[in-house]
DNA sequence: ATGAAAGCGCTAACAG
DNA sequence: CTGTTAGCGCTTTCAT
């Protein structure tokens, strides 16, 4: 029986060609639309290609050499609170530059990461966006260099989001955004505002964003010639609970701090139930202070004066960098953080 | 120049097949992994995979008859409070039956929404899954049968999920969740504790969710023998905004309402904030309750009494039921909803 | 248990 | 401006 025939087959470029009386050559390029065909031919086509319900197969597009147009990324949950603002940004990027976004997810698993990545590679997905904060240890400079290489074989390109640069000389793209400048900022801001006994609440040891905050509070303490208290700098985890257990355990040893550097709004969130349970007014007796901009910091009572992340923009900007990229290996950016005054924090009472 | 020795070139099946010493057919199946292959060559096979760092073409294997492995979900925003929920469940579930996952957003607009399902053709995508509220009408209907109809035709499968059927005969699948059923049970709730003048706040007129929610309170009111007065079916928009605004107008209007019903969680919060700034106390003085559960629900102060939704299930099912359907042609499951019950709903005061 | 041959549907590279 | 010829890398028959 000849193909044409066949009643379940989905047609193809051959049976649009055919139809219209043209070569499948024709019919590609009208599809491409970056070659001159003569306008009633490709009427002809468009016609034939509506007739038939004609829709091009990507996977054979990608099999003959044309790119994929896919772009990938990788989060540790898509609930997290600025993971979706990452993953619009990824999104409406690839979108604009007519890509697709396969989206994965690891769970914070190493090993479901390494298998996520092989899974793009098969995928021949443009870039691979990972994102997310990341213990900065050799062990992760390994992984990652691994990862970058990998991917560079099979013509995929590795961005790290948000997550330290496994060093020069690999292949990968790093979109960064200034935490020791936000916590800089942060810091000065408090300290202008009379501030001298500030605590800083939950610093995750070995997580890479960690150490740019407490650095850059160190710093701003420095250049405002405020001695700084290496025992107002508290461990925490990154969770709610962990701002309610530090602040906790803080106000037990030290009723002397006037205000409080949470190191995530979430850390903030959990501070300010630690401290309303104590009675203690925000701002009036104490200022707190977070650090992302999540949704919920507004929502906060008070409303959080907080450090903003442009996570939009980060996920923007890990697409534009991976697809219009130049000669170099690897190449990054970072992007700037700026405070948001609102009503958590307020000049320090006599 | 013989290909082999190519320097740049990926990798194929062949050069695996060359460097093992058997045929391409062999490695074939020792990736599949379906057939029987003599261990030895199981292992020479692997071996050479392993060195020359090969990687299966998943377009070649799409284009080869297998099925793509992929399935999509389209939505209107990530970042909405529970689309993520959803997503995470599609992901979940596509990752435990070895799927990858497509994330497409459309921002509310239909055309966008049709140049989406147009690119999940051409992806050859095995589902395609719809999620969010939508307007039943006839246009809607005409819609998605349309969607439903074409994706048929490319060997993919259309499931809406949280939207309305289309109606039998259509080769679709739905997910849905009981909104009449939640909404019943917290109306019989509040009418249980005393209420008799319950507010349902944020109608939206045509939006699918609305009426299925009025038309459960109504039949509680009537099960319970309580009158309904229709005036107190107030509308408003699905957000915080038109929550405040909307209890603003009642109050101005209805100073009897002892209970105020939010179509959604974020109507709920913008009435808190309306009742707050009016000096009401909840719930001692009004009852507030909600529909959704998102996370905001629990942030709240007081933390918000609400119908809970299975999103995350919801996004599970979806999957599930789209790769391992029977042979009928269209196919349906209702989720159930429960009610959490918070703080911000009490009996009422005599 | 293994191999050979024939495509899957498209596009790149050359003609004309 | 349009057509021809060759694959892209894999899996499906059908043989052996």
């Amino acid at each position: 029986m000849p193909k044409r025939t066949d009643p379940g087959r989905r047609p193809t470029l051959a049976d649009v060609a055919a139809r219209a009386g043209v070569s499948a050559m024709t019919v590609s390029r009208v599809l491409a639309g970056n070659y001159p065909v003569a306008p009633p031919t490709r009427s002809k086509v468009l016609r034939a290609m509506r007739d038939l319900d004609y829709v091009v197969n990507a996977h054979a597009r990608a099999l003959a050499g044309a790119a994929t147009r896919t772009v990938a990324v990788v989060l540790d949950d898509p609930t997290g609170p600025f993971f979706a603002f990452i993953a619009r940004g990824v999104e409406q990027q690839a979108a604009s530059e007519g890509r697709l976004c396969l989206l994965c997810t690891t769970h914070g698993d190493p090993e479901r990461e390494a298998a996520v990545v092989e899974l793009l590679r098969e995928q021949r997905a443009e870039a691979v966006i990972l994102v997310g904060g990341a213990q900065d240890t050799a062990t992760y400079t390994e992984r990652m260099t691994g990862f970058a290489r990998a991917l560079d074989r099979s013509g995929s390109r590795l961005v790290l989001c948000g997550r330290p640069s496994p060093g020069p000389g690999v292949p990968a793209t790093v979109v960064e955004y200034d935490n020791e400048g936000g916590a800089y900022a942060m810091t000065s801001y408090l300290l202008a505002n009379g501030h001298r006994t500030i605590a800083y609440v939950g610093r995750e040891p070995g997580l890479s964003t960690t150490d740019e905050r407490v650095a850059g509070f160190r710093r701003a303490h420095a250049d405002h010639g405020a001695p700084l208290d290496e025992s107002l700098i508290r461990p925490g985890a990154f969770s709610r609970g962990g701002g309610r257990v530090a602040t906790e355990a803080l106000w037990a040893e030290r009723a002397d701090v006037t205000a409080v550097f949470a190191a995530t709004d979430m850390i903030a969130a959990g501070a300010l139930q630690a401290l309303r349970g104590r009675g203690v007014r925000v701002p009036e007796d104490v200022s707190v202070v977070g650090f992302d901009d999540i949704p919920l910091a507004s929502d906060l009572t008070p409303a959080l004066t907080t450090v903003h992340v442009p996570h939009e923009q980060l996920g923007r900007e890990a697409v534009r960098l991976s697809l219009h990229r130049g000669p170099d290996l690897d190449d990054r950016v970072m992007l700037g953080t700026h405070i948001v005054v609102r009503d958590s924090a307020a000049p320090r009472r006599p």
